[in-house]
DNA sequence: AGCTGATCATCC
DNA sequence: GGATGATCAGCT
């Protein structure tokens, strides 16, 4: 019943066209998935689900989801107008040494760099089971994208650097911003303070934001 | 505690 | 209505 690891690109995109058009109610029902009613205790299940049936071995560990072919699939809930609904989770901010880090090979960069986006129509007054799966399809950065994304990293890795972490709010940032990643907000980590000393502070991640992801759907859609 | 998968809830 | 800050579950 559990799918394979697709072994090609070409294996992964039959998979991803075979279930649009699908609810994730069908879905879940062919692979003994119990829906829930909402997503208030289960945000990650779409995610999860889909993970599954495609085939991505990756699971909870800091690896692309189809290692092998160097994709990371991100769902993306949509709204009526085919516009994103939530901004896009990326990966941990490194809070700590991260004096001589670069953007070539950061953690973000390498997330980005191949990108497998399953739309969801994911309008809060439809059911999860209800809620239709889209087109997916593959993406790259442009070169342009690239930059725009380069530039809010090295501006705000820049603040971290500096011990000023706690100057940074999600309105920073062009294109991809930094806000808490947590169980909740007593869930406390270690980063470089003002003096150079160590803080305690919110575990932070980094964030498209939703015209980013906007972009690439228009692009991608001709929306 | 910290990573994976994200969306919820509240504020503007 | 959209965005920021807070939060939830599973696994290690």
């Amino acid at each position: 019943m559990r799918p394979d690891k697709p072994h090609s690109i070409e294996q992964l995109m039959r998979r991803v066209n075979s279930i649009a058009g699908m609810t994730l109610g069908q879905l879940a029902q062919q692979y003994q998935f119990k829906t829930p009613d909402d997503l208030l205790r289960e945000k990650g299940w779409i995610g999860q689900l889909i993970e599954y049936v495609l085939g991505a071995t990756a699971g909870s560990k800091p690896t692309p989801d189809f290692e092998e072919l160097g994709i990371e699939l991100k769902t993306l809930p949509i709204s009526y107008q085919g516009k994103p609904l939530e901004t896009t989770f990326v990966s941990v901010t490194p809070l700590l040494n991260v004096t001589g880090m670069h953007w070539q090979t950061s953690t973000v960069r390498k997330k980005l760099n191949h990108v497998l986006w399953l739309p969801i129509l994911s309008e809060r007054n439809i059911a999860p089971f209800d809620r239709p799966i889209g087109s997916g399809f593959l993406w790259q950065p442009s070169p342009r994208q690239d930059a725009q994304l380069q530039r809010d990293w090295e501006e705000q890795m820049e603040l971290i650097a500096l011990g000023r972490v706690d100057e940074i709010s999600g309105h920073l940032g062009d294109v991809m911003q930094i806000r808490p990643k947590a169980a909740n907000s007593k869930a406390l980590t270690d980063a470089i303070g003002p003096n150079g000393q160590i803080i305690k502070t919110l575990p932070r991640g980094f964030y498209l934001k939703t015209s980013f992801t906007g972009e690439i759907l228009k692009r991608q859609f001709q929306l």
